[in-house]
DNA sequence: AACAAGGTTTCAAATAATGAAACCAGTTGC
DNA sequence: GCAACTGGTTTCATTATTTGAAACCTTGTT
């Protein structure tokens, strides 16, 4: 049985973006589990059991049953007052884990810390996920204009600098794929409206190393980024230095374009002798010392 | 089947910290794959298929499935070139989602920042999950905000100031379960060694309402902690302003108990009346729009 | 060339997931 | 006050998935 599925939701700030639940491939039971997690994050807010039924393709006791489990394993949070489900902790933990080992962030720490301190700007170290774009690190000008982009956010490939950067790195095959899950929403006047559209951009990228967005996902945001590739030219991930027009213009960020090249050449090559520290090591493990207690707080 | 196990593993700092497997409570198939997953955070670093296996009481071919299925689904990232795996991104994006639902961080966000602007030193949002400590946020006085760097980061309950506060205010039942699970590991000289030693400052910290780490946990490292309370006094989470020996000390600290206090207050209150914006509600989903494309970046 | 270690696949038996339907609150309407 | 909801929880025989010992590759080593 395929769950495959497609979410359209609209984050916090009203953008609506597309969200692809990375599910079936028959992952059996797991697969299932996860693409039900991955559900109740995609409300972006705590939900009741009956909303969660009604959106999703599994009988009532399934999803049950499936979200008992998650709970019971800290994967999710239940609202006892409320009788609200979001996700839990757990991930939280989790995911502290994935950002230092799997994210290229501990690799461009200091790249990115040297930018935003020479430009004053904000900075965004994004990789590629599932065809869309998230953003695993930031680095926020001196007055913090409160913008769509922290750790962990996602955001759409096809209509964010960083996004376009990588795009035009991807061999072939896959940009297909990838240009295939977009949701091609018309975010502004300047949003590329289809695969054609952006495939004209990304060659002209590709030449120069540089894109750009041209106020394409929010009005008044632009940005200037260029692509982290790795020896074997496959995007890792893209850097940015984003301004509003009204502090700053493209001409100004494209001045940017040279130094930020270099940020990503210099993360690249850190990132390819990139070993984690052996301290960090030492492993030790014993069975069955202790009940594991269900938290019910 | 049960699959209870007990890491000891070290921080990239070299500190010891008790890892519990939150785990199976026969929680089926869904509950052994998360405990493969937090298995392997649990190294802190990439690991190969074998030292898995090692360390596992899984069956090899078993392990193999599992960890074939979670990189399928993105929780897992297998690096080709050295053969290990490390927790996926996917978990960087469910745990934004987490992050900002289900912890205190969103509430408590306006009055950290002020606690750290007025105090200049560092400030720490903790939060009790599985008998441990769980930072979910953190002002740094100077660098601005590195999400995952700091939150997500887990810690002793039983000697940190936050762990304290929160224990203190925990109702019998729960309060000996947890004591149970601490590691008890001698840190420093003044780390308590036993719930005994504990249970006695406890009592204290109930009484007083706020709880020091008088170098318990690093030596050079103090703080002073209050606990969020509920209205059924039940520990939310816990706020701290720490501080190192050679800046300052603990009567300097114990000076800024009654501000904790009332921004601990503050966010409980504002805790409770906390509804999601409405406006971040609208989903919508239309199923088998798309297949799932395995990413075998 | 033979060996070893790490990784992958097979397949019948054992186990866990499934979901229709019954059940059990609270709530609302009359 | 009763009856019909609505939303949530449990049951249980059926079905499908997981399980794991063992065989099997594949790559690097002596």
């Amino acid at each position: 049985m395929l769950v495959n599925s497609r979410f359209d939701a609209t984050d916090g700030t009203g953008r609506i973006f597309a969200h692809m639940t990375a599910v079936d491939k028959s992952d059996g039971t797991v697969g299932k589990a996860l693409a039900v997690l991955d559900q109740i994050a995609s409300y972006g807010r705590p939900v009741r059991f009956a909303e969660l039924l009604g959106d999703s393709p599994l009988p009532k006791a399934t999803l049950y049953r499936f979200v008992q489990t998650l709970t019971n394993q800290g994967m999710l949070q239940y609202d006892v007052e409320r009788q609200t489900y979001a996700p839990g902790l757990r991930l939280v933990r989790l995911a502290h884990s994935a950002w230092a080992q799997a994210s290229l962030a501990p690799v461009a720490r200091p790249h990115i810390d040297a930018l935003s301190h020479e430009t004053g700007e904000t900075v965004h170290l994004a990789q590629l996920d599932h065809a869309q774009v998230l953003y695993v690190d930031k680095r926020n000008a001196r007055d913090p204009v409160e913008m769509f982009s922290q750790a962990g956010k996602v955001g759409p490939a096809y209509c964010t600098g960083v996004g376009k950067a990588m795009l035009a790195h991807l061999p072939e095959p896959e940009l297909t794929t990838v240009l295939a899950q977009q949701s091609w929403h018309q975010f502004t006047p300047a949003t590329h409206g289809s695969p054609e559209s952006l495939r004209a951009e990304l060659a002209e990228i590709r030449a120069t190393g540089i894109s750009f967005d041209r106020e394409e996902h929010e009005i008044g945001i632009i940005c200037v980024s260029a692509p982290i590739l790795n020896s074997q030219n496959r995007p890792l991930g893209a850097l940015s230095v984003t301004g509003t027009t009204r502090r700053t213009n493209l001409d100004a960020l494209a001045q940017l374009g040279p130094r930020l090249q270099q940020a990503a050449r210099a993360i690249a090559r850190d990132a390819e002798s990139w070993v984690f520290p052996q301290s960090a090591a030492p492993h030790t493990m014993s069975q069955g010392e202790r009940p594991y207690v269900r938290s019910d707080a």
